[in-house]
DNA sequence: GCTCTGATCCGAAACGTTTCGGATTTTCCG
DNA sequence: CGGAAAATCCGAAACGTTTCGGATCAGAGC
C-alpha cells in the first residue's frame, strides 16, 4: 500500500513519534538518528499524508478562491490572478482550491462551507458592493481577502489598485494631449471600482481645470457591447467630445469599434483610453492606451496576506494598493487642432 | 467549538454510529430516528468534516488540474477549462485543486505528490509529446486525463478535438473560396496538436487536389511574434500565396499584423484563418475566421471522465473527440481574380 | 553514592469520520 | 410457543498524523 510514518518507523527501527519529530525538525532527536530517518524516508519515497496532518493540526494548508462572477472567467483577469495565487501558495506549501457559487448564502453559511471543506481562508472575487453578506463578513473569525471591494477587519482585508488615482491618470494623460471634452464610459454601479473610477474621472477633470458635465458619463456594464452603445450615445448627444475614457479594456474595444463604424479616425479625430491592460490592447487597431493593473501580482499579494493570516492568528492584515501605470499606445494622440 | 457527529449524537440521544448511518442514508436505521437526527443536524448547522471523511474512506473527492505550461495562463484557454472543470466538480460534490510544477519528476513521483495531497485523480495540461514521463503514466494506477496529448489506458485517457479534421476543415474552407496556394504557420513540434494539424493541412490540400509544398509550411511556437515572422518568411519566399492558415488564433493575429505592415489587404489580397476561436478573433480587424474548439466543454468532459474513474475503479475511460467547427468571419474571402 | 539535569526516545491519546461485527429487540411463521 | 429472520441500534477499531506526558540513561555536581 502507501508508505506511512509507520512504514518508515518499522524500517528505521524507531518509533512513529520519533520519526515524526525527526522529519518535522524538532530539537529532541539526535542528529544521527534524524539523518538515518531522513535517509529511510527518502528511500521509501515517503510523503506525509496531508489529510491526516490536517485532521490533527486543524491548520489547513489550503486556501480557496471563491469566484462569484462567472463572467470573469471569460477574460484573462481571473487566469492571471489564479496564476499569482498558485505561485504564492506553492511557495508556502499551500494548496489552492477553487470554487464558485451561484446564489449567495449568509456569511456564516459561506464560512461553514469553507471550513468544512478544509479551507484555512479564502480570496473572494466578484462581490457586488450592495451584497448584504458584506457587512457580516468583517466580523467573522475567518481569514478573508477581497478583490476590489473595500473591507477591513482583524481577519479581513482587500487588495486593489487605487482606482481613483488610476482614472485620474487617464484623464491627466488626455488633458496633457490637449483634450478638454472627455467622455467617460463606466462599468455598472454595483462594482466598487466603478464608483472609484467615476470619482477619479471627476477629480482628474477638476485637477486639469475642466468641468465634468454629467452628460459626459455613460454607465455601461463592462461588456464590449455596452462600450459600443456608450460611444454611440455620448457622441450623438455631445459631438464636441475629442476623447473617451472607458473603465475597462473590453468596453474600450467596443468604443473603438463603434467610432470606426461612425467613420471617425482614432486617434486623429478622437482619442480612446482603456483600463486593465489586457492582451486585447495590442490586438486591437489602433492599439489601446490603457491604465495597467497587474493581475498576477493581485493574486500573489492576495494569497500572501491570506496565508499570513492563516499561519498567524495575530497577524494584522494589511490593505494593499497596487500601482496603476499608464501604458501609452496608439489610440491616444494630441487633440486635433481645427 | 465546531459541531461534529458527536455533538449531534449527544443532542439527539443516539450513538455516533447511528447518526453517521442516518445522515448517510443507510437502510438500517428507523425512518423516525433518521428524521429526528436530520432535524437535530439541521438545527446545529452540522456539516461533515471532509478531511476526516477523506482520511477513513480514502475516496478523495478532490480532483486536480496540473498545469505544466505557465504560458497558457496568459490566454483564456485555461480559464475556460477551469470554469468547465469547476462546474462538473461541484455537480458531483468534488473539490478542484490547482497546481503547477516547473520541472518534471518521474511519473511515480508526480503521482505520489498527487496522492499525498489528497487527490483522487488529475487532469494534466501542457505536456510535451517528447516528455519521457508520458510512457510511464499509462501504466500507473492513478486516474489521469490528459489535454491534447494522446494516451489511452485502463486509468488514463485524453480529451481533444480531432485536430486533423479541424485543420482540413480550414483548408476546405479556403479551397472552397478558390484558394490554391495556401501557406501554413504551425505551432512548435513538441505539441501533439501541431503534428496533427500539420497532417490535417496536408490531407486537406490533397483532398482538394492541391499539392502541399514543404516550403509553404513555417514552424512557429504559438506566439504572436512567431505568427508575424511566419507571414514574413512565407510571403518573401512564396509571394504566390493567397491564403495563410495559422494553427492558433494568436499566431493568426500576428500574421494579420504582418500582412498589414506589408501593405496587403485582408481578405482582398490574402485570406487568413486561425484556430481556437478565442475572444481576440472578434477584437482584431478584420475579425478572424477560425476553427472553434470549445474549451469550456474540454474542461467539463475532462472532469467528467476523471470523476467517473475516481468513483468507479472498473470504469473504462473513454477518449472524447470534441467537435471542431468552422467559424467564418471577415478575414477570409474569395481568391482575388487577377 | 545520590540527586539533578539534559538529551533522547517512546506510548498513548486525540482529531472526526466510516464500518465491521455483533447485540438487542421485534416480527413472522409454522 | 419456539425459533428464525428482520429491524434497529451500538462499541470499537481504523485511517495517518501530531503531541502530551512521561521513561530511560548518561553525565555532572555535591
Amino acid at each position: 500500500m502507501s508508505v506511512t510514518l509507520k512504514t518508515v518507523a518499522k524500517k528505521s527501527g524507531y518509533s512513529v513519534t520519533t520519526v515524526s519529530r525527526a522529519l518535522n525538525g524538532h530539537s529532541d532527536v539526535n542528529v544521527e538518528t534524524r539523518q538515518k530517518i531522513e535517509q529511510v524516508a527518502r528511500e521509501l519515497h515517503y510523503y506525509p499524508n496531508r489529510v491526516a496532518q490536517q485532521l490533527v493540526t486543524k491548520k489547513a494548508n489550503v486556501i480557496g478562491l471563491y469566484s462569484l462572477d462567472r463572467e470573469t472567467f471569460k477574460n484573462q483577469f481571473i487566469a492571471l490572478m489564479i496564476s499569482g495565487m498558485m505561485d504564492e501558495a506553492t511557495r508556502h506549501d499551500f494548496n489552492l482550491l477553487l470554487f464558485t457559487t451561484q446564489r449567495l448564502q449568509t456569511a456564516q453559511d459561506l464560512i461553514n462551507q469553507c471550513t468544512h471543506r478544509g479551507l484555512g481562508g479564502a480570496v473572494i472575487s466578484g462581490l457586488r458592493i450592495d451584497e448584504p453578506l458584506l457587512d457580516d463578513l468583517v466580523g467573522m473569525d475567518f481569514p478573508t481577502v477581497l478583490i476590489d471591494v473595500p473591507l477591513q477587519g482583524p481577519r479581513a482585508t482587500y487588495v486593489s489598485v487605487d482606482n481613483v488615482l488610476g482614472a485620474s491618470q487617464a484623464i491627466d494623460h488626455l488633458a496633457g494631449l490637449g483634450h478638454r471634452q472627455i467622455g467617460f464610459v463606466n462599468g455598472h454601479g454595483a462594482a466598487w471600482v466603478s464608483q472609484e473610477r467615476h470619482e477619479g474621472y471627476q477629480r482628474g477633470m477638476q485637477q486639469n481645470g475642466l468641468s465634468p458635465q454629467p452628460g459626459y458619463v455613460f454607465e455601461g456594464d463592462f461588456s464590449k457591447e455596452s462600450g459600443r452603445r456608450g460611444a454611440e450615445r455620448l457622441l450623438k448627444s455631445h459631438p464636441e467630445l475629442t476623447a473617451i475614457f472607458a473603465a475597462s479594456d473590453l468596453m474600450a474595444a467596443g468604443v473603438l469599434e463603434q467610432l470606426q463604424l461612425m467613420g471617425l479616425d482614432v486617434p486623429r479625430d478622437i482619442s480612446v483610453v482603456g483600463f486593465d491592460d489586457q492582451d486585447l490592447c495590442t490586438h486591437v487597431t489602433p492599439s489601446l492606451t490603457t491604465i495597467r493593473q497587474d493581475m498576477y501580482t493581485f493574486g500573489r499579494v492576495a494569497a500572501q496576506e491570506l496565508i499570513a493570516m492563516v499561519n498567524d492568528a495575530d497577524y494584522m492584515p494589511q490593505h494593499v494598493d497596487l500601482p496603476s501605470v499608464l501604458v501609452p499606445r496608439a489610440s491616444s494622440g494630441p487633440r486635433r487642432t481645427v
